[in-house]
RNA sequence: GGAGAGAUGGCCGAGCGGCUGAAGGCGACGGUUUGCUAAACCGUUAUAGGGACCAAAAUCCCUAUCGAGGGUUCGAAUCCCUCUCUCUCCGCCA
């Protein structure tokens, strides 16, 4: 959620926000709201105080009165009664003026709010503007050295030298298969009857295709937790709708999330599957004030994640790279509100995510993305892609010409989740003063198995087997070549 | 699933129609005392919205908030209804 008095005061700046991010929305219909709502608050709340001083006024007078009342003749209460009734008057006639305030503002409030709800957060002033995510610009790229360092590899096996400008076979020397057929012919997801199971974009991970998924999921996670220093979590991917809604995915992402209507079969409230860990990790904090000298929070956890993938019909729909149930290791950052600290902690977790995908091998790619391609909620994002051999054109040989595919995105929203989910903070030193909203980040570590992906198609070898990256054998008992 | 009990400030806990933004305690912060620490004593101690002032901060004023929403009343932390959550016991269960 964007601050209502910073658009009060720069509208514009979030005018051009909009335009930048391609997102209509009608600025100038909520400052109106905001305007009117304002106006009758005020008038409500100067009655309010005028009601408060006429009820210490008139108000023990009206107690006594309707004591006298009780115990008076028949003759004189009737006199007492209209006494009473002309005290009533005037606190009456200001609940009336009240009440009918408030009814104004009640109306006002769900339009102002569902706006308010939607106005993105302006993107920053060094992101290209653009359209789409073809006006993404490439930031760098990495190709793994043909000596591999030491405990990664050794010559000859996997992606080690490998030049994404040439296609595979010029690399490897042999034509590779892709992800699909390399499962199959090895045994490690079975797609028909997840289909049978759990219908389209379903799969069943079997043998050791299970088992690699389990080693790249453990292998990041305790990256992140051993190596980098971030606290291990388990969060709720079963949530209500305010932890959507306060995380950022909601309402713009409704229809992106599976919706169980608990509250139709007398559960009280519904429920929503997280598309991410971070709604969990994010909502943790939601409506507390930390103490500054807890900051930075880093947080990481694995958890399922479910996407429906609402108007993405027809594509990918192959293989395991769009689908609606996988599991991701994430990682949350949650800093002072400090633009610095924020980029440097952008910087780092990107880092982090390029320590793993350089490990592994994978030859990857930076990717800015530009204004149309950020979501309501960053200030700034950037994907990271890995060469899929598999994707890409298929040329007249029938080899495709390969591909990047996203597999990581980096996020930097400022204090947008924060203000939404009212997660603050007190500045040390600051004890008496305002609480300020703190900044929050996300980067993917690790989502597979579409991570797996690349892992299969580049350390394939020519007899159809595959070479396990040494830095997940010790996640699969050892083991260093599948098939 | 059944039966009870409860939800008050950073924490504990009183209040059960007006004088209660809320006693008391703990904690925290500031001060006095002190060779230093401790103790003792004094003081301060919520958040949000709006407004005044303004370059800004500070300050001041108004309003709201005692789980959430609605109701009764001139007036609600206090009475009534609905919801959410927590705890205890029984049943069931990975």
């Amino acid at each position: 959620m964007i601050d209502l008095k910073d658009l009060r005061e720069h509208p514009d700046r979030y005018r051009d926000g909009c335009r930048k991010k391609g997102m209509a929305v009608d600025i100038d219909r909520l400052l109106a709201l905001d305007e009117e709502r304002r106006s009758l608050s005020t008038r409500r709340d100067n009655l309010r105080a005028e009601q408060g001083r006429v009820e210490k006024e008139v108000g023990p007078q009206i107690g006594k009165l309707a004591g006298a009342i009780k115990k008076a003749q028949t003759n004189e209460r009737a006199s007492l009664e209209a006494e009473l009734e002309a005290l009533k008057g005037r606190p009456a006639a200001l609940k009336a003026q009240i009440q009918d305030l408030e009814a104004k503002v009640a109306a006002i409030e769900p339009e102002l709010n569902a706006i308010l709800l939607s106005v993105p957060l302006p993107p920053d002033p060094d992101v290209p503007v653009g359209t789409s995510s073809d006006d993404n610009v490439e930031i760098r790229r990495w190709h793994p050295p043909s000596t591999p360092p030491a405990g990664l590899g050794v010559v000859g096996e996997g992606p080690w030298g490998f030049d994404v400008s040439k296609p595979y076979e010029a690399n490897r020397g042999f034509r590779p298969k892709n992800h699909i057929d390399l499962v199959k012919d090895l045994g490690l997801a079975d797609f028909e009857r997840g289909v049978k199971i759990a219908g389209t974009r379903s799969y069943v991970l079997t043998g050791d295709g299970m088992l690699l998924h389990n080693a790249v999921l453990r292998y990041a996670f305790d990256t992140m937790t051993l190596r980098h220093g971030f606290r291990a979590m388990s969060v709720p991917v079963l949530v209500r709708e305010e932890a959507m809604v306060g995380t950022g995915f909601f309402p713009a992402g409704r229809e992106q999330a599976y919706h169980i209507e608990e509250a139709k079969r007398g559960g009280g409230y519904d429920q929503f599957l997280t598309g991410t860990g971070e709604v969990g990790l994010m909502a943790l904090h939601a409506d507390e004030i930390l103490r500054e000298e807890d900051l930075p929070i880093r947080y990481t956890t694995v958890s399922t994640c479910f996407r429906r993938e609402a108007g993405a019909a027809g594509k990918d729909t192959a293989g395991l790279y769009r689908i609606h149930q996988f599991d991701k290791v994430e990682q949350v950052v949650i800093c002072r509100a400090d633009e610095t600290e924020s980029r440097s902690w952008h910087a780092k977790m990107i880092g982090y995510v390029e320590e793993l995908l350089q490990s592994l091998a994978l030859p990857y790619r930076l990717l800015q993305c530009c204004t149309g391609d950020l979501g309501v909620k960053n200030a700034d994002m950037v994907d990271i892609e890995s060469w899929m051999p598999g994707r890409g054109d298929v040329g007249k040989d029938g080899t495709p010409s390969g591909a990047y595919g996203e597999t990581h995105s980096a996020s930097r929203l400022y204090d947008y989740q924060c203000r939404r989910l009212n997660m603050r903070y007190r500045p040390a030193g600051h004890e008496k003063g305002p609480t300020v909203f703190c900044h929050s980040l996300n980067n993917t570590v690790a989502a597979s198995p579409r991570l797996l992906i690349p892992i299969l198609e580049m350390w394939q070898n020519a007899d159809g087997s595959v070479t396990v990256p040494p830095v997940l054998r010790p996640y699969m008992g050892g083991k260093s070549r599948i098939g």
